[in-house]
DNA sequence: CCCAATTTGTTCGTATGTATC
DNA sequence: AGATACATACGAACAAATTGG
């Protein structure tokens, strides 16, 4: 598992990128950790004999990857960094930015991550997990009756997902499960039907939510995955319904399709 | 969906990062396409209103994250450029390479894509696609003799499944399917238990793209999905097993754990 | 509060490399 | 081959930020 090392054989690197493949590398085989510091700028230029230009677009790249940080004055320099998530999260959205993603495409991909995360928290989370759970549930048992409490309600829907990633051992699911949450919500904003205040979505959520929490403390996973399935498929239906409402609004009238 | 906006308000940004953001938010503003010239070095500087280290930073940093690229010379310049898959798995990895990944984190991932890739396929694709799919299955329908062979089939095999990805007509699906086996092949490698030359998984597994095949000739999406869910929990045994042979190989002796 | 030391950040002028015509 | 248009690289000077006295 080696960082960004991938590069075409033929493509010619600039210096810069030279520059910055040689530190990652020696970054690599020393095992430098995060927080550690790597030779200060003059340093580089006499180790690398080139102008101070080439060595400071170099360690930009680095920066622009989120593998590096740099401070200013005494006790400063450029410090190993430990990508964050939220670097990660853009950084991929980048990539599919120009692949045109449909709602189908991320409910494709959720209606499995999101039930795998159910089945394999049950049984596994500790009381204070899932009182952890019921508490932002409990925030929402009654209906809401402003749309400010429509609203708050919302947010902690999402919430309550946000932490169920956030108790899975596995970093990988964690992370691909709130990337494509962030992907959904980046898409529905951006083609302007924000997030649906749902009221069906709202009302068959709570349900599912508290069958699912009975469901992770007795340890049922198969359950748990069931649970969570369905609740997918019924956002994913509200979700295309929503979407084609929207998009007919905007086809001329009387045209076909 | 926009391209890595995403930024901590508090957060202090140096001017070449400030520049790249606002270059970003201006080629999304005027929908440039890939391909498309930004303004040149020194048109950027007196537009800014910045020296040229400055600006010529502020491109790298584009640079670095796939989204632009240069070339020198007449009709040269700055290009928006489409992030390749390539530097999306190079970043992504960036971000796991201080996660610590296991094989089970990995394959807990592939066990529910895989199955669901096959399961969209079925009944979906073209004569000449199934026919590309049995074409390198031949390249292996008899057991191999000499290692020279034995790693032939494991290539087709590999390339098999990177055509299965290469057919779903979901972008993101094929870009998680490949980045899980991208990354289980890094991490095997880099503990030195390279990718098993591994006879069963091999007799297996010539079963079951024959029978995977069938399936997804006759529309048989469940079959499908059942199919490639045996395989791959078949071969994360196997890798598993390989996992730990390896690791008590280098424990010293007698010790407990 | 200010001053000095240290390290990154920014500027500008100049020169070189590279691809196109 | 030579002129042109562009990015690329260098070097020296200056600015800004942070830390400690």
């Amino acid at each position: 598992m080696s960082p960004a090392t991938t590069r075409s054989i033929t493509e010619r690197l600039s210096r810069p990128q030279q520059v910055a493949e040689k530190i990652k590398a020696w970054v690599m085989e020393n095992g430098w950790e995060p927080g550690e510091r790597l030779p200060s700028e003059s340093e580089l230029i006499t180790r690398f004999g080139m102008a101070k230009g080439t060595i400071r677009e170099a360690i930009r790249i680095l920066e622009a990857q989120g593998l590096v940080r740099s401070r200013t004055g005494p006790g400063g320099g450029v410090f190993v960094h430990q990508v964050s998530e939220e670097r990660a999260t853009a950084l991929l959205g980048n990539y599919f930015y120009f692949q045109h993603l449909t709602i189908d495409d991320i409910y494709q991909i959720r209606e499995v991550l999101e039930p795998e995360l159910a089945a394999s928290l049950a049984g596994n989370l500790s009381e204070d997990e899932i009182a952890a759970l019921e508490d932002v549930i409990a925030r929402y048992s009654e209906p809401a009756q402003t749309t400010e409490e429509e609203r708050e309600q919302h947010v902690a829907s999402l919430k309550f997902h946000a932490m169920l990633a956030e108790m899975s051992g596995n970093p990988l699911l964690r992370f691909l499960i709130r990337f494509t949450a962030n992907m959904l919500a980046d898409i529905t904003v951006s083609r302007g039907f924000y997030a649906p205040p749902n009221r069906e979505l709202f009302e068959t959520g709570l349900d599912y939510q508290l069958r699912l929490v009975a469901a992770l403390r007795g340890g049922d996973a198969e359950a748990a995955r069931t649970i969570l399935a369905n609740h997918m498929r019924n956002a994913h239906r509200l979700m295309r319904l929503q979407e084609t409402v929207l998009t007919q609004r905007f086809l001329p009238e009387g045209s076909i399709i």
